[in-house]
DNA sequence: TGACTGATTTGGAACGTTCCAATTATATGG
DNA sequence: CCATATAATTGGAACGTTCCAAATCAGTCA
């Protein structure tokens, strides 16, 4: 209704100080004497006063405001993972401008430079696919800091937080060997990321120590979701000799591909055993519950946002990459020791 | 690196024009000889201007901000709705701070506030349970067109965009009862939403037309999650008398009831009939593919930002509420008629 | 030439804050 | 009562933009 918002220095007036001082009190400064404190917190209330971040900004130069830009929202590891630097970004008295690329490279470039119009002091980026270090490199130049998260950018000069990709793979890979299987697939991605790439390889590098030769069909590609799982399971179908287990590129297709076992009449978990990666929240109350690489999401999510508020603090530090450990957790998805499943098979 | 940002006055100088000139050939004026313009924008990309929004609303106040608050990013349903929204917001040229409130009202009312201060031009708002018209009054009162989007809040005075739930729930409930169920739950979700109240409301008008007696302890609460689904099958399966069928308060406890019939050697759509709410992504390719109640979160999505936008350009008009429609979709999770199913019972 | 036109361009105030240097009020000690 | 220290307050410039009224420029016409 007011035709203009009300300012600091209406306050001003009304209290019968001086815009500075209001300021002051905004800023929680020690400085000013109590009683005029409390006038003014009241007149604050009470005409409904809305501080202008913008304008401080425009003063001060350094903004409270964080971008976030994932590649997949509908995906719940990234929509986990959005969540944790939530969190942490909130408790530390910043808001977030969260944008979701729906992994297009164009997309990306529009909203990274409308968050860098808006003046964001620090951004975390879960690149699309097919990002470049050139599209981040303005950002970083002019002194931003970007922290890139779950995926790399070669080339990029900025901090990664990545997860261990590889030896969660290997240690997925190991674990179903140990329970027998010998037939083994790796399912869902495509080869143009570079998780897929360290996932694979930890998965090669598994069967090369255990002698088990690499039968390339076996690594069948297909959307990194749900339906793309499924999709593999139906490819996976046509094969005179079939796997007896599979790692999933991500829990999304680890679902996808009980639900195409399913639907070919083949009890997950039973006559498959089915390895995920991620551990979303789901993957403990599904039936069978997934047996997964637990990444921690959530926690991941924090430590990025962590990291991105360090660099701002800290004015302008080196490109750090952490990588983050992760473990395997068995559930009832991997299955039974293989000879029985084979007695069922 | 550099000290200062290089403003609108640095490349003035740098073409020899004035600050003037240069805001027009930003905003695109055609007033600007077309042989300025062009010096204007070399240098622009020569010396990485960024434009400074943030001090443009400062003149101008009206920014292109829209703020997106939802309840809970991690469930798939609203995860979808945040994408609509996203499209719809982006490609109007606004940019969205998007936020999640966790269910928490306090959490909500920091971020509202935030939001306030960094001036965004409407807010869509998926309410947390236990949100009040208070919650809300400051910002409608202050010009600032509020759309609540899935969920209402009784007393508020704003547009509300939200899907016709009743109608939704009788549907299915009917559906069921042509397939010959009468014993049939209504499963997730606490009383204290109105989603859950208009959902509650279709599932009891149904089975009162059909002359069905309401068994109160078929209406199971629990969380409206996958893991409350899971929760409430647990319930039920303590009860002497069970209910042949359910519908679920979301996808999510529709998931969560299928891991624990499963858990309970009871088969999804073949033993037990279950029909969902919403239609999130995955409905369609989950095994069995589940009967639910289509609500097109995406799409409610754009039409919750195009709303708003709409309210935007349009400087205060009158709050507008829209009812969306539903439409049941039958897929294999409510299984086959009942007499086949007390066979196999 | 001089007036008039339309096309371009331009100072300067304004937006709401912060920050600095300077000022005023208040208390302390001699 | 003065000097001095300390506490509290303040005016005004600055941040990077937009917008307005006014100025300049280049033709054109008589």
């Amino acid at each position: 209704m007011n035709k203009t918002r009300t300012s600091i220095v209406d306050i001003a007036r009304a209290a019968g100080v001086s815009k500075s001082t209001v300021s002051l009190v905004l800023q929680g400064s020690s400085l000013v004497n109590e009683k005029t404190r409390d006038k003014v917190n009241a007149l604050i209330g009470d005409l409904g006063y809305v501080y202008n971040r913008g304008a401080a900004n425009l003063r001060q130069s350094k903004s409270k405001i964080i971008g976030i830009v994932v590649n997949d929202l509908t995906n719940s590891f990234f929509a986990e993972l959005a969540v944790g630097m939530d969190m942490m970004v909130q408790s530390a008295g910043y808001v977030q401008f969260l944008a979701h690329s729906g992994e297009s490279v164009d997309r990306q470039r529009e909203v990274i430079s409308s968050m860098r119009e808006n003046g964001i002091a620090g951004l975390i980026l879960s690149p699309a696919r097919g990002t470049e270090a050139s599209d981040i490199k303005p950002l970083a130049d002019s002194g931003i800091p970007v922290v890139l998260v779950v995926r790399n950018v070669s080339g990029a000069k900025v901090s990664t937080l990545l997860s261990d990709n590889y030896t969660g793979a290997r240690a997925a890979i190991r674990h179903l060997i140990s329970l027998g299987h010998h037939r083994i697939a790796f399912m869902g991605g495509f080869a143009d990321t570079a998780v897929f790439g360290e996932r694979l390889r930890g998965y090669r590098d598994a069967l090369a120590e255990a002698n088990i030769p690499l039968n390339e069909k076996f690594v069948i590609h297909s959307a990194p979701s749900r339906a793309g799982g499924v999709a593999a399971v139906e490819r996976m179908m046509g094969f005179a000799e079939r796997p007896t287990s599979a790692l999933c590129l991500n829990d999304a297709v680890a679902f996808g591909v009980c639900d195409g076992l399913r639907s070919n009449n083949i009890e997950p978990g039973k006559g498959f055993g089915i390895i995920g990666f991620d551990d979303v929240i789901e993957a403990k109350t599904a039936v069978p519950a997934l047996t997964t690489v637990s990444v921690d999401p959530q926690g991941m999510g924090q430590r990025a946002a962590q990291l991105v508020l360090k660099q701002i603090n800290a004015g302008q530090t080196d490109p750090e990459s952490i990588v983050t450990s992760v473990r395997l957790v068995v559930r009832q998805s991997c299955g039974a020791p293989v000879n029985q499943l084979e007695e069922l098979a």
